[in-house]
DNA sequence: CGGACTATTGAGACTCCTCAACTAACGTGG
DNA sequence: CCACGTTAGTTGAGGAGTCTCAATAGTCCG
């Protein structure tokens, strides 16, 4: 990281890159710092719980969280993986949608949304950074959708690996860090712990994937990984 | 409607208001009315196709539509329905994600994304709304992860026919429109149009729900519908 | 080294999907 | 206006897949 301040990263819009991109010039970094509070949190801390009232909006500067959402009937549903430079505490109606938690040690920046939304006010493309930021969780939260559409457990698992793969070239790309547990990826996907303990099982036999421990994975055939992301 | 122009719907973000807002002032309605054409649709017309050049985005003035997405296996998958007051047509790398087609016959604002960043740019104010409008989004993508999420198709389809719910009292709020197929409610829904079938029929065997013709229902037992929303 | 938590593996039940036949609704053209 | 063809929806039987429950193995941390 150059920046001295919250960063944010997404694809932009309207524009016609293909790539994920840093979306906050160095001007605009220190401008967010000044009311900002950085923050560090070991893991499995709550940083907010759902339907708590919505103060602060914050950035991922470092370290990886989970969102979720606990269910009327109980069960509890993951919602998005937070990573740098990522924005999160949506709310609606001036509470939480959601409980965030820190997965590993993480570094946040906190930012008071009544400070912000001035802000954003002040500086139309500052604001505009945070449209396309909003914009890129909203078509991560579609293809999620699609992912936990499909039928099959190891097609899923492979679509949540692909999700994980780092940026780069074919070398970097397969190999892929795990950073949350099997229960959490499996509540994300929709499954059950057991089932996507299966499906890397499966994977593993099938030579597609190999998994060294429960949170590193390499990619092994990738032809074969692309048919089982795309289904067949 | 009052405005003679494009209008957004969304719950604000920040603010206290726990309901869903008219978002654009008349004169923000009148400044996108200067670079938006209008546009009248009959049913099942394609407006964009996924994957080409996203020139232009949408606002819904009259009528239903259904944003899809065709996947690699050859299956389709209905990712939103869009009402009045909506906006469409999100893009990655300038080009657009989804297949978005007209259900009922419908009147589009069609707005060149390169005006309306402009104009994002030199209107704060405006901008904003178009903030909140996008933020609205989001949480309805993450409302359909949750639905689909779930096992039962009984409590899926109960979920989706609140979505429809229209606002006002309990006499309002009781009949329901439901203007897509089941075949689309069903893609929705991540089901077949079988199970969304049967469990129309179950809810209407529990004495829960009426359907009178295939676009109409009307919720007859509230207690047992939200138990059933609830998951139990 | 022990304890608690997480993950793996197995057997059975349940639910939804697939396939297939039939019925209803819609729109077109005679 | 009606007959017809096409599309959308209903209903039934069988099979695939995951969930549930249960027991075992592995991992992390004090």
């Amino acid at each position: 990281m150059i920046g001295s301040g919250p960063s944010l990263r997404a694809s932009p819009i309207g524009a016609g890159s293909d790539d994920v991109v840093r979306l906050l010039s160095q001007r605009q970094q220190s401008q967010l710092a000044v009311i900002a509070t950085e923050v560090h949190l070991p893991p499995a801390r709550i940083v907010y719980r759902e339907d708590s009232c919505a103060e602060c909006v914050f950035i991922v500067a470092r370290g990886t969280l989970k969102a979720f959402r606990d269910l009327p009937s109980g069960k509890r549903r993951v919602l998005a993986f937070l990573f740098r430079d990522d924005l999160f505490g949506l709310a609606e109606g001036g509470h939480y949608l959601h409980t965030a938690q820190s997965i590993s040690a993480v570094t946040l920046y906190r930012i008071p949304v009544h400070a912000l939304t001035r802000m954003l006010q002040a500086d139309p493309e500052l604001q505009f950074q945070f449209l396309c930021k909003v914009a890129h969780e909203l078509r991560a939260s579609l293809r999620q959708t699609i992912i936990v559409g499909r039928r099959d457990a190891v097609g899923r698992v492979a679509m949540f690996l692909q999700l994980l793969q780092p940026a780069g070239d074919r070398a970097r790309r397969s190999r892929i860090e795990i950073p949350m547990s099997r229960s959490d990826a499996a509540n994300y996907l929709g499954l059950t712990l057991e089932a996507v303990s299966r499906a890397t099982r499966t994977l593993e036999r099938m030579g597609v994937v190999g998994f060294t421990g429960r949170h590193a994975a390499q990619i092994l055939d990738t032809s074969k990984f692309h048919k089982l992301v795309t289904g067949l």
